[in-house]
DNA sequence: TTGAAAGCGCTAACAC
DNA sequence: GTGTTAGCGCTTTCAA
């Protein structure tokens, strides 16, 4: 440690400005000097500041991203792609969890701590709409996710209400009718649960098919307990169904164990359709169609969107980037 | 941005010294000359500038933690507790991937980038016995994982043996005698799967039944597809098996899938065994019985351990940290 | 082609 | 109690 420039540049026999020059690659440095400085570099064993360098630079080529919770399927495959695409950009990621909770959220984004990095990629999940005079335009802020529609920053999601509405049309067209939802959130505004559920209704009323609340389940957060919960209750009421869907896989999983459980068969009796296409519905018994929101486009477009916005000043106005979607067919809705 | 200390200092009619003794807490201020750089602060929407602090106090606040693959559930829930253990700490997590590549993990490792953060906890897949020498005892380093054994840092793992051992107990406890192993690894001298290994031969051994290769199926990647491929092969094969010992739960539950589609039941005629206990084993069909083999302990230390040697220097020699395990007893081996 | 020196924003001796 | 000032290690004009 604490090898400095001006160590190397006295080992060299150089000032401390060309032993930079020889670390920036700078053109104009002769080629014996670049050698015996290069030489000095490695008898040091130097590497460089990068606190130093970040504090002349005013980059840090680090950028956050925040999410709910990394043990949650979803947000941890999301994380990994935006790592990746990061990792290829030559940043690094550092990862905050906020645990859907608005407090956390609110306070990623004042952001104490942004100063140590260059952006934020940020998921938020408990935010309000009058939360968003706190985004700042200073500090280059992508969003994700449906929680916030109008805040002062670029917007990368996905085609929420087509891509459920594309599912739930998928079903119809294998004469399913009585098609069961689970994880509708109640009385909420904003966020995937109820543009998913926009879809559906679009969907079943484009095919002449009435809106039925006994056949819509509950399920606030999304977790495959609440999800197996939501259709347990449902079955106890021995409603009449044909087909499930979750708004989101976790939730499609853990109802779909529910009906196995129940005796129904899949898909032969019920079948289920996911959101998402989580790694894991490609291994679920029996392996759950699911809906690809475009999740890898996604995170490349995010953070490509956060560097340009790095390092372009304050371009453009806030832009909604939407992803294309694409059903995956699988075993859970397999025909006959 | 770029409001600095000497603007502040110039609002509230102060020096930059009082406004950073306001700033940091120091005790000698008068009330009435913090009232008014509070007030400047909040006028200015002052933030230290938190790079200029690491410059100077030779900190970062920030660690890193290396991993295979956030999309890797195993990983993806010991990163929640690492940044949430982190979190509680005051400290940030920068989180790379490194795709259980050697050559990704020698970079982490000789780490380029680790002026950003002043410790790593790193769970390495691919790297060798040789690459050890490359740990210098400068960087503070904690590992996680089987893969190294003798590097100059702490290492924080589980019991691999004894915890394999008693799960393979527990199944002989139940009755079954052909144990069938999924997700061995092949030539495998150090690394999880062979210290499991050892704990199965062990309890077979101690129980007098004989180890039968044509009942352990190799599953290099442990993903849910080499699971479930190991275990077609093995069935293909027509063996007799009353019980399954998945060395980790991902190929627990690939396996599972492959048996209940031969028609076999879960647990009657096959007894399933996972190792692990990542939160999805609670939901699946039927749920699985798994090794919880510490991972929250696991998290915890490690970051704890991480921060004493920053904080410490350097301390004591490397030490060995094994988290206690438990048995998870679940419907896929519910007895009768 | 290389050197001298200013300063990025902050902390902490050391004065007063 | 508060102000002055010297760096932390680096990049970068500006000269030489």
């Amino acid at each position: 440690m604490a090898v400095t420039l001006r160590d190397v540049a006295g080992v060299a026999g150089v000032s401390i400005k060309t032993v930079s020059n020889v670390i920036n690659d700078h053109p104009y440095v002769r080629q014996e000097t670049r050698a015996r400085v290069e030489a000095a570099i490695a008898e040091l064993g130097y590497s460089p500041n990068l606190t130093a360098r970040n504090l002349r630079s005013g980059r840090t080529g680090a950028i956050a991203l925040a999410v709910p919770d990394l043990s949650l399927p979803y947000f941890a495959e999301l994380a990994a792609a935006v790592i990746r695409e990061a990792e290829a950009a030559g940043v690094v990621v550092f990862v905050e969890q906020t645990g859907a909770d608005r407090a956390r959220e609110l306070e990623v984004l004042r952001g104490r701590r942004r100063g140590l990095t260059d952006g934020l990629i940020f998921s938020p999940l408990g935010l309000e709409a009058e939360d968003l005079a706190e985004v700042g335009s200073a500090y280059p802020v992508v969003m994700l996710g449906e929680r916030v529609f109008d805040a002062p920053a670029h917007h990368v999601t996905m085609r929420n209400v087509e891509a459920a509405r594309a599912a739930t049309e998928y079903l119809l067209a294998q004469g399913r009718r009585r098609i069961a939802v689970i994880g509708a959130h109640v009385d909420e505004e904003v966020g995937s649960a109820s543009l998913r559920m926009r879809g559906y209704r679009e969907a079943l009323d484009a095919a002449g098919i009435p809106y039925d609340d006994a056949i819509v389940g509950r399920a606030a957060l999304w977790h495959r307990s609440s999800g197996a919960d939501a259709m347990r209750e449902m079955l106890s009421r021995d409603v009449d169904i044909d087909a499930v869907f979750g708004l989101n896989d976790t939730v499609a999983l853990g109802a779909m164990r529910v009906l196995l459980r129940s005796g129904r068969r899949v898909p032969e009796d019920v079948a289920v359709m996911g959101f998402d296409a989580l790694n894991e519905t490609e291994f679920s018994i029996p392996s759950l169609t699911t809906v690809d929101p475009g999740r890898a486009w996604i995170a490349k477009t995010a953070v490509s969107t956060l560097l340009a916005r790095i390092a372009g000043g304050a371009d453009a106005a806030p832009r909604r980037l939407l992803a294309d979607f694409r059903i995956v067919e699988r075993e859970s809705t397999a025909r006959d």
